[in-house]
DNA sequence: ATGAAAGCGCTAACAG
DNA sequence: CTGTTAGCGCTTTCAT
């Protein structure tokens, strides 16, 4: 038999010990509440004192309110995603929500944490995965539960999204990669079934046709990781036509994909074969990577983020569509032959 | 004025539905109450279509078991925890428990966010971050929540923790630098206040003593980043007596490490400066970096950490102590001659 | 095996 | 400005 963990000091011992009506005590925890400035301060002193600490399993069940914030997660290996999760959460306590987590990892038992997250009341749900299955979705449409999702723009379905301007961003590295002399580029893209992926590589190809270039090779990696990067970067260049330059749908492939060039074929980057990324990874400014890049405005994105929720929080309907914030081209030695191994420390800019 | 979300269906209204008492569609939720098998399936059933979901902020007043479990993170650009942080997820996913997340980045917010979480009343803590101020463990202990620190040894206190066993992993890298041959070593230490640091300094420094080795030199990177690591190395090597193998505190300063020598002094690695980490990153195993490590077994950790939460959440008391768990030296290029650039796929082993 | 009733700790009208 | 009174949605005696 479970045996309880032994009771905490509730409102009604601090009430009694103060003399005071629960009421009183309760307003005191409110900015709101209409009480006598001097007696808030003697609740908040002796509720000190005592270790008090409204519960809020409770005040959520009165005011429908909990304060918390689902976050369902995928990949977190792909060094993106820890960097959003710190800010994001960090964003989301500074507003005074509290982020319950979901690993979306073995797809299977998805459903079921999400069911018990959902079961929680979270005031929103942010969706940091890649894809979600979409009866996922509908399960948190169900339960009434806001859904916002976090750098992947939903299909048809009329859900919220802040992403960066992927199509914007594949189209400026393709001019980048244009005017650094390529002809022949070859675009080497992850998972296919992303919103990342494929609107990558639609910005891509189609500047690409806009400067009157042939249709660019393309290499399936099939993940978003450094071995299938490097696997797939391995197959295109043992190919006939050898790009001179190559749009990587993120930046642990390209890292895969810079070292398969290099260790592989022999490869000088950026002279034999231009290499760029996508996300702006912490790693991307490494000196051994030293990869060019699109830099997403993550903070920007969780700014926007944490204000749909607090405002959702405050009443306001949720928005619907995709909002798309601008990237920024982050120029680094893979693509520019001068500084071919001289580390970049500062970023540059073009929207 | 905040508009209240939409209530859901609640067991009253289940019950009515039903015609059934409040108490017999509760029961139909527990796996101990006494109830017909036909009625629980009748139950599950309509719940199922109506869409009904046990309230979880209400169970948990009552039973006082929230099954939520508290995580306070730092350094998650430390690739070693979005690693420990996805399994030990999963595995409390896996045995019914959410996961309430800390980040305990700005250092000045984390008391205020670790008192949000403890309002929650979980019904444990798990503490992944290096350092935790003092008080936050008192808070922790004044509320009643068991804690537990995961790659942590904390100082006196009588705190329970789960680590790998650094002093013996460390003590296993010196065995094998010496036995490749090296005489001078050094140690890049990190951040001096954490245990990890400490504890494979200790077992480092002590190895070497008992090989009858002059005391390693020391390089302080005071941090566990990249950035540190190339910085420390720099130093390191630009001093009079270059050591011929140097132990990192952590792979992400082994790594640095490892690019500074390279780019910054020309160094052949492994022949005139062996490398090595702990924690056996997935990086680690990159073909550039192709580290020699000492690979943490987090799996198990998680397993011993998990089943402790479990445990507690049955009503047993949590253990005192720090469990010690072995890790396995894994030797790839950067200590190994023969193989300098070729990449180990598979893991060698030696407790 | 089921139902009625009494709360868990807190907030939110409403009086005073 | 403060106290009284109802509950929030659920579990859990205690009867039946």
């Amino acid at each position: 038999m479970p045996s309880r963990p032994p009771p905490r000091i509730t409102i009604k011992d601090l009430a009694r010990d103060l003399g005071m009506s629960v009421a009183t005590v309760a307003r005191a925890f409110h900015s709101g509440g209409t009480i006598a400035e001097a007696t808030r301060q003697t609740v908040l002193k002796r509720a000190g004192e005592l270790g008090y600490q409204p519960n809020a399993l409770a005040r959520g069940m009165i005011t429908r309110r909990t304060r918390i914030v689902g976050v369902v997660l995928a990949d977190l290996e792909n060094p993106f995603y820890p960097q959003v999760l710190t800010r994001l959460t960090e964003a989301l306590q500074e507003a005074g929500f509290n982020v319950m987590l979901v690993v979306a990892e073995p797809s299977g038992s998805v459903d079921a944490a999400l069911r018990l997250l959902l079961s929680y009341r979270p005031e929103y749900a942010i969706v940091l995965a890649t894809t979600l299955a979409t009866d996922a979705v509908a399960a948190c449409r169900a339960a009434g539960t806001p859904l916002l999702f976090f750098n992947r723009a939903p299909a048809g379905e009329e859900a919220c999204a802040v992403v960066c301007d992927n199509a914007a961003g594949a189209a400026a590295m393709a001019d980048h990669l244009v005017a650094s002399g390529a002809r022949r580029l070859a675009f080497l893209s992850g998972r296919p079934d992303t919103s990342t992926n494929a609107e990558r590589r639609a910005g891509f190809l189609e500047r690409c046709a806009a400067h009157g270039l042939p249709s660019p090779q393309e290499a399936p990696a099939g993940a978003f990781t450094y071995a299938a990067g490097y696997a797939a970067a391995q197959r295109l260049l043992a190919g006939p036509e050898r790009p001179e330059a190559l749009f990587c749908a993120n930046d642990i492939l390209a890292i895969g994909a810079l070292q398969a060039a290099r260790r592989e074929f022999g490869l000088r980057i950026p002279q034999d074969l231009a290499i760029a990324g996508f996300d702006d990874i912490a790693m991307a400014a490494w000196p051994e990577h030293d990869l060019t890049t699109l830099h997403q405005p993550i903070p920007a994105m969780v700014e926007v983020a944490t204000g749909w929720v607090s405002r959702a929080a405050a009443g306001e309907a949720p928005p619907r569509g995709t909002l798309r914030l601008p990237g920024t081209l982050v120029v680094r030695g893979t693509t520019r032959p001068g500084a071919a191994s001289c580390p970049t420390p500062a970023l540059e800019n073009q929207a």
